[in-house]
DNA sequence: AAATTTTATATCGCGTGCGATATATTTTTA
DNA sequence: TAAAAATATATCGCACGCGATATAAAATTT
């Protein structure tokens, strides 16, 4: 019996699932350069463009669960990139700020989306192709929200 | 100070890894009734178009290091839903092969993508821009092989 | 105002995912 | 053929990622 729709190259799952490991594949030794992982990274990216928020905010940008961030952000915490705090209007809610030492990061951090597109072989994909890419996947997300 | 290649929304790669945790999280309750996980379904994918492959094999297809295919493999063989010998050509080599409760999954496990698509807000998302954006990820996973 | 519900964060347990490393077997080289 | 290199799998440690659950504070209802 012959299944086609289970073949893996019949699959938009696998291809999104098998990229995204790659592409965190792909920035592991810019950012280690960094100290920090790509989860974190994405949280540096957050604050960088606005400092100061909850919790709450941070697992909605990032699409991900308390149970993913409250821990991430106790390693961050550690290592100096940031500082939690019990907001002094709602005592259940944390604010989370950059410390100085994550706030400087931000410069270093702004080379990386250029060293990154270096390990893409130009050939094979446009600025256009990963400009439609982004927008459909987008597009996707939006679809699987709803 | 502004560095726009910061923001989230002007990233790529922050869609896939989001897109691929959607999905994971989509397809989850679909697969709970079969008692599986979506790293598992995959490897099940792989051993219903071939059976009786090394755990090399796998570990290409899905493009998972050994070290993630290994545990994985071991906990689908506590189920019963492969088995695992040493081929009798190179010892150093594993065949793993389904066993009758593995291979009947796949008739249930066929339900699935018609599922998973029904999940999806059709006016949000295409086909075509479903085919479109599977082939332009594909791109995207060849150009970072390279 | 007291009780109930909602909201925000945290904790626990388990399954990935991977860098680094180890072990055994096969292949290649000297 | 003995030594070295390559190949296949496994183990260890750590960081996610999330379902289920807990706890405390705020908002809503009664």
């Amino acid at each position: 019996m012959e299944y086609e729709q289970l073949k893996l190259s019949n699959q938009v799952c696998f291809p999104i699932y098998a990229a995204s490991r790659l592409i965190t594949r792909a920035y592991q030794p810019l950012l280690e350069k960094l100290d920090l992982t790509y989860p974190q990274y994405l949280v540096l990216m957050v604050l960088w463009e606005n400092d100061r928020v909850s919790v709450n905010e941070i697992t909605h940008k990032l699409i991900l669960n308390t149970n993913t961030v409250t821990p991430l952000l106790k390693r961050m915490e550690v290592q100096g990139l940031i500082t939690r705090k019990r907001s002094e209007k709602d005592e259940r809610s944390m604010v989370i700020s950059l410390t100085k030492k994550g706030l400087n990061l931000q410069e270093q951090a702004a080379e990386i989306p250029m060293q990154l597109a270096g390990k893409l072989d130009v050939d094979d994909l446009s600025i256009d192709e990963i400009i439609d890419l982004r927008d459909k996947l987008n597009h996707l997300i939006q679809a699987i929200k709803n």
